[in-house]
DNA sequence: CGGAAAATTGACTTACATCAAACTCAGTGG
DNA sequence: CCACTGAGTTTGATGTAAGTCAATTTTCCG
């Protein structure tokens, strides 16, 4: 019955078994009736290890998300936009601090409130659901950027994946806001800020890109940029052309 | 009721997911009644693009998992041994592609069968879930491993990982058995096989490892190697008594 | 405006990749 | 049993992408 959320038949990502009257009921619901808590600037939403009591859905604004190694390095595994949410796939304590890139609005929804909700809504299941596996695939996309591509591959895909993120169709000039610093983006791609810098400027005179200000750019060849990404997200399911290695014992 | 275990409540995660089978409920059981399929080193047990039908469990043997981009990289998304999941976290389609790295037998379980037996055994659920969870969390520590560390720092990380997997205690020369080729090593961590090969004889040369044979590792200072990796990954919250040093690598 | 933080650019360094041998084994067959 | 073989591994020489250090220049916010 309910495993079938856990367990979703092949084919479509919302699992499609139960849907009934899908309409009117998302996440979006659940948040509406939250009241909204206003973050500054650089303010933190919650913390690495503190109890994983929320979960949270951004009415407006940007959030980073990161972890402090122990020499002081900050690694950022992600940013969390309007209509967006976090703190779902955490176990007990949140893995990451949340700040404010941009004053926020936010709403939050504690778990168990959410589990007491679940139990009346039953749909709500894969909703959550389908949340985790995005963020896995996310997760594993990630560590191919950062795993296999170079720098102007990283920010390339780092774009397009902000401009697919925004909805805006494909199709030509499309335009960016990126709230972050270009530190923020360094940190997010393993990279220096100065590489970034570079990357982004070299982009520029390729006419691959404009630069509006520091926190709006025009992708303005998005099938280069694509092609520059590696585009290795999209379909395309590559012959297995693999080497017959065997096991040397 | 069953939403308590997608929403975990704070505290303890499912206990020790990863250790060796346990008795009484585990996954285990339910692969037990099935039949084992056999597979040649080399051999593909399923292809990225796949309709994700089965989950598998590996008896015996070693698998890795990996993605081949449009341009012939290979990224290496991990390895699973006895007595591990694979499968589990897909949606639809498997994500990656699993190849035999030595002779392996595993047990499939399809995922309509899984989804009939969740019905009547309860507990079963949180057991699948921690499963999700768990590959979320070393899927982030990946991003870490490659977005922010060395090539030393990132062996180091994978040969304490190794050696936590195997459960042996942390105390002294541990021996860790690594099937897998160099290659393989090298395109998990995002390095070439010559910057592997050249760390595993600077660790030796250093005393911290002695290699035995090609798949075998003795791992002589733990307590270097841990620190080596970064040691971001257990619980020790590390008080930042070091310098904030730059970005070495 | 004015000033500080962020971004950019340039000169130089370095860690890792690349290219090229040589070495090590484990499997095979004489 | 031992030489042959070839894949896998190791080591060395060299190249290069990205990091580091150090100025500027730009942006934007009071």
């Amino acid at each position: 019955m309910y495993s079938s959320h856990l367990l979703p038949s092949a084919g479509s990502a919302v699992p499609s078994v139960f849907d009934g009257p899908t309409e009117p009921l998302t996440l979006d619901c659940l948040f509406a009736g939250q009241p909204a808590d206003k973050f500054a600037a650089g303010e933190g939403v919650f913390w690495e290890g503190d109890t994983a009591s929320d979960i949270c859905q951004i009415v407006e604004g940007c959030l980073r998300l990161y972890r402090i190694l122990p020499d002081g390095r900050r690694a950022i595994m992600g940013f969390r936009f309007a209509g967006e949410t976090l703190g779902l796939s955490c176990e007990g304590t949140y893995c990451y601090t949340a700040e404010a890139v941009t004053p926020v609005r936010l709403r939050r929804l504690s778990r168990a409130r959410l589990r007491a909700m679940g139990e009346e809504v039953r749909p709500l299941q894969p909703l959550l659901l389908a949340k985790v596996f995005e963020e896995i695939r996310a997760a594993r996309q990630h560590i191919i950027v950062l795993g296999q591509l170079g720098a102007e591959e990283r920010t390339a895909h780092f774009l397009v994946s902000a401009a697919r993120r925004t909805g805006a169709d494909r199709r030509r000039p499309v335009t960016i806001e990126l709230p972050m610093t270009r530190q923020d983006i360094a940190d997010y791609l393993g990279l220096t800020i100065e590489t970034v810098c570079r990357v982004l400027s070299k982009l520029k005179r390729d006419g691959l890109v404009a630069l509006e200000g520091r926190h709006r750019i025009v992708l303005l060849r998005m099938t280069n940029l694509q092609h520059l990404a590696g585009e290795f997200d999209d379909a395309e399911p590559q012959a297995p052309t693999w080497t017959p290695a065997k096991w040397p014992h």
